[in-house]
DNA sequence: GCCCGCTAGGCAAGCGGTTGCCATGCGATC
DNA sequence: GATCGCATGGCAACCGCTTGCCTAGCGGGC
């Protein structure tokens, strides 16, 4: 690593810094209590309106002025040392930051957090646990208001490390005695059957069935989708004309599967459990001349990056990253207590928080009559 | 939003929390300075291990020692407002976070303070300058030791907002008067030549030539990447037997020029000037069953997620966002001088800091004789 | 006997806010 | 004219840590 720092020609010592002075004096209470002639507690409390101090509205004015004129700003490092709230919260992942799945949480939390005028530290752990207790170690000597814990595919885990007393929420996964965010995934495949009834599919075929699923420290989640999936199907007095199970939710299945079911000529339409799967079945489709949705129609789960790639454009139940991200950091504030926004509406206690997973219809699901 | 809140069963008012005591006591300075009849400064110089502080090396061990019992952790929040380094710094993205192609960037630089104990403070921003100006604006009065600026794209910017004395590189990008860390693009199209020369292939086609990626606001390195190209085709006294201009770089780019490309049937291997390209040309390749490597060798740029899902695994030159992203924070890091690992190491400063993108062989390309 | 110098460590100021409590001035009241 | 009370706003402590400067105590040298 080191050594990359050192490529290229060589040029003299010399760093990268812009307009050097204006570290030179940053602007405090005591510089407006001076150009005031108040005093630095008079100052802060108008520029908190403080509920119960009684500053006529004529010195607010001037203090008020006087602080936008100077460009003053709190200092939040030394507010938070006296309040003990830093407004900043954390959020440690396994490796939501890096994959392809759930960066879009990220941007969810942080737009949230924008929103109240916080601050997010973030770490990612690899999963490990050691990681994660010196993640949590840190941010506590940061003082942080409450805490984000996100997984990349919603599972139940064990928290290592001490989150004592620190409001907290878990995104897209379970741990015991926490709130958690989480995809409505049992609505999801009630949908998704019911829309392709309503298109008059009737006989459908469905990939990636796999007992190991239910498992829920492999996934909180799956068992739900399924079960919904069935329970649309039993509803609309159905069942499937063809299932080829997997455990290995990637375009491998899908392209065996595929095999399967075109050799069989007897599904209008394939729910696969998740987009890598449908993906291998387009890709089998386009082999075998196979036109989707005109043959087959396709409708999958997931809607990652890898559904825009997909021609014709997939349909699928879209698991809501960045919404299970913007509530997460939300209902987080709201109990810290200080999101501007959000301050003042009252949220009622649950375990879970479910979060609508949406149709995104797009062209591979045909109509039929 | 608030609603989704409220999705679910009713339960009565009630917050997760674990461990309600432990935020009870905060261990600090005094109570080791308490417990060990020493005062506060001298716990704190022991702590630090302050050169210059005559301290004995029994007291020493003796105040660790209670340290560690106590399981005392300095609050950064008080060490920062003293010291005025908060021991973390900014990071501000245009939408690198978020995007399929750049995640790994943030990645690379979490670990990389990680190992400095230092937290990186994550803003995004969508390009939006009114954003940017903000986030330096927040940051700053959290007194983060430097920032880093982050671009999906490698293009020149002007940076709206004052980070006036702190320090700063940009990654993946150029900024007037800042230090940039980018990858190293004119080796990489050199060396992607040289690859498939080396395996035989003289009859070579290239996709993605666009006049309009030579503005470096559009990009600064796509240039280069091409240059690198066109010198080792010259150097190896070829020309590319076909090309495919487009500016566009998305897959129908791809199936169209290998529409073309295959209907000439001279080249033995196409570069395509990035993955998603490649993506067309294997889409059309199926299509038409001509098979890779077999009749027609293919390597490409970039190595983003959409290349694990291609079969045969393709053959690439890699983007070193992870890598870019570690480099560029123990760069800021050894700037600050605060850097554990880091520190210490003098680097010379450039204007551009180069990092190699490896050539990330696998399936995509034959050897002919 | 006095002074010097060294060792070991303490004092207290400050970083920039927040906050409980007190002080001043003024008109009104008795 | 003394008292009261309210409207305004100041004082100073404190959050936990760092750091410049000072001190107590002791042994040794002249």
């Amino acid at each position: 690593m080191a050594t990359a720092c050192l490529a290229g020609p060589f040029r003299p010592l010399r760093w990268s810094q812009i307009g050097e002075d204006a570290l030179a004096k940053r602007i405090t209470l005591a510089d407006i209590a001076l150009r005031s002639g108040l005093s630095v507690s008079t100052v802060s409390m108008v520029l908190n309106d403080r509920p119960g101090s009684r500053i006529p509205e004529s010195t607010a004015l001037r203090v008020r002025d006087i602080a936008k004129e100077l460009g003053y700003a709190p200092d939040r490092t030394a507010r938070g040392l006296r309040t003990g709230r830093s407004e900043a919260f954390g959020f440690i992942s396994d490796e939501v930051t890096v994959t392809r799945y759930a960066s879009a949480m990220v941007r969810g939390l942080l737009d949230a957090a924008e929103d109240s005028n916080y601050s997010v530290l973030i770490a990612e752990t690899d999963n490990q646990s050691r990681r994660v207790e010196a993640a949590i170690r840190l941010m506590r000597t940061r003082r942080i208001d409450g805490i984000l814990v996100g997984l990349m595919r919603a599972r139940q885990i064990d928290l290592p490390g001490d989150i004592g007393g620190l409001p907290a929420l878990i995104v897209n996964g379970k741990v015991d005695g926490v709130v958690s965010v989480l995809p409505d995934e049992y609505r999801a495949g009630l949908d998704a059957v019911h829309y392709l009834v309503s298109r008059g599919h009737r006989r459908i075929a469905f990939v990636g069935r796999a007992p190991e699923h239910l498992d829920p420290r492999v996934s909180w989640t799956i068992g739900r989708r399924v079960a919904g999936i069935d329970d649309a199907m039993a509803d609309a007095g159905l069942s499937f004309v063809h299932e080829v199970g997997g455990v290995e939710w990637e375009p491998e299945l899908g392209d065996h599967a595929a095999a399967e079911i075109f050799d069989r000529r007897d599904a209008t339409a394939i729910i696969t459990a998740n987009d890598r799967i449908a993906f291998g079945v387009y890709r089998k489709a386009r082999e075998r001349g196979v036109e989707i949705p005109f043959e087959v129609s396709v409708l999958s789960f997931d809607d990652e990056q890898l559904a825009s790639y997909m021609r014709p454009q997939i349909t699928t139940m879209r698991l809501p990253y960045l919404e299970m991200g913007r509530i997460a950091a939300e209902c987080l504030l709201e109990r810290i207590g200080g999101g501007g926004k959000v301050a003042g509406r009252l949220v009622h206690e649950q375990d879970e928080i479910l979060v609508p997973m949406p149709l995104i219809e797009r062209d591979s699901v045909a109509t039929i009559s």
